[in-house]
DNA sequence: ATTTGGTTTAACCAATTGGTCAAAGATAGA
DNA sequence: TCTATCTTTGACCAATTGGTTAAACCAAAT
């Protein structure tokens, strides 16, 4: 066993845990799975994380906290919102691009019924939308953007844009681009544009 | 036993297998909790469909058709083109909201990398969106909405804007509405009216 | 009344799965 | 070198799970 492939056991079987969870969801994820990706025993497994449950609570709060952090420092710099909004976008979306699974892994978790521990996570996170509630109450007081504009519903629809297109890629390919993927993938590259057309549009003053 | 209880096992069956199925996903459904939801012994249950995959693949079939039901065959009367998205957007969303584990279901499953039948069985699904294509194009022929708009693309936006607030209500409620649930149906009840002004805005000829 | 067909059940089975344990290996300090 | 601690392993376990089977049940036709 190489020095490299032997240091810090423990991240490796994190990494693992983070491929097989998100790409199975966590019922479909079996330990032997992760250990068999990680390169270990099963039982080293168990060494360093207790439980199924807990090595999937450090995954799904690893994955929400990730997702969190690309969502809401983006509007703490002193740029023009319009800038911010493009720059957020932009940004977002490559996120969402180099990483098609973690959205759909966190919304498919917190929506089971059964034993819901990804639930209960959430509830303790303290994320939320107040500075952005903030920026755009304050904008439409400068006049820069449209008066009937929501901060929730922008916010909404702005992740709504950037994240169906990614989670829906499997039936987008085949129903809508004939199963033909460079062409779904020449539509996402023009998709950072598209959606900045379309939020603009939505908040430009008349 | 009652009569009404009584008549029909294969559909009490499928029904209780809708709802465990699309609720828990394939993996994290085992064939008990479809016998206890359909208060019949497990045994019946292969006696009727013999295996979980059998059962799954009728479950998805059906999801899947009921999906593409509702999207499809819309544009198949005479109406203005406008009065058509309108009567669609407001048709979907109130399927969506009737349903709201179905898109979910769905998309989780197709995303599976395992054992992944739901993408096999969409393959061999002749849905496609020549029709709506169809209509577009004529559309932008009669001068009615914007030259550059793309058929693909406005189906892919429209049906982002239904599904995306759906899927993602576990997410939406505390981080966006501070748990405050009717905030969130407030906001859902609003959801067509947006909509159709978000997507008329970008089709509107200028 | 008996037979025939489909329906329902309990008992059972083999494989899988999450998890444990004691022993072997490795590592670093005394 | 010896020892104490940490790491890794294979053997093992109990519970769960998808699935089978033979027998019981039941309604309708003979």
């Amino acid at each position: 066993m190489s020095d490299k492939e032997k240091i810090n056991t423990e991240e490796k079987i994190l990494e693992a845990a983070k491929e097989v969870f998100t790409e199975e969801g966590k019922a479909g994820t079996k330990m032997q799975m992760i250990a068999d990706r990680a390169g270990i025993n099963k039982s080293l497994l168990h060494y360093y994380y207790r439980s199924k449950d807990k090595l999937f609570a450090s995954v799904f709060k690893f994955a929400f906290g990730k997702m969190a952090s690309k969502i809401f420092p983006i509007f703490e710099n002193d740029d023009h919102f319009l800038t911010q909004l493009e720059q957020f976008i932009e940004n977002y979306l490559s996120f969402l691009v180099k990483n098609p699974f973690i959205p759909m892994f966190i919304l498919s978790e917190l929506n089971k019924k059964h034993n819901n521990i990804a639930a209960e996570l959430i509830i303790n996170s303290d994320v939320n939308i107040d500075l952005f509630d903030a920026i755009v109450k304050k904008e439409i007081q400068k006049g820069t953007i449209k008066k009937s504009i929501k901060a929730k519903n922008l916010l909404i629809n702005i992740l709504t844009l950037c994240v169906f297109p990614v989670i829906a890629k499997p039936i987008i390919v085949p129903v809508v681009f004939n199963n033909d993927s460079d062409a779904y993938n020449n539509y996402m590259k023009n998709r950072k544009d598209e959606i900045i057309e379309i939020v603009f549009d939505m908040i430009r003053v008349e």
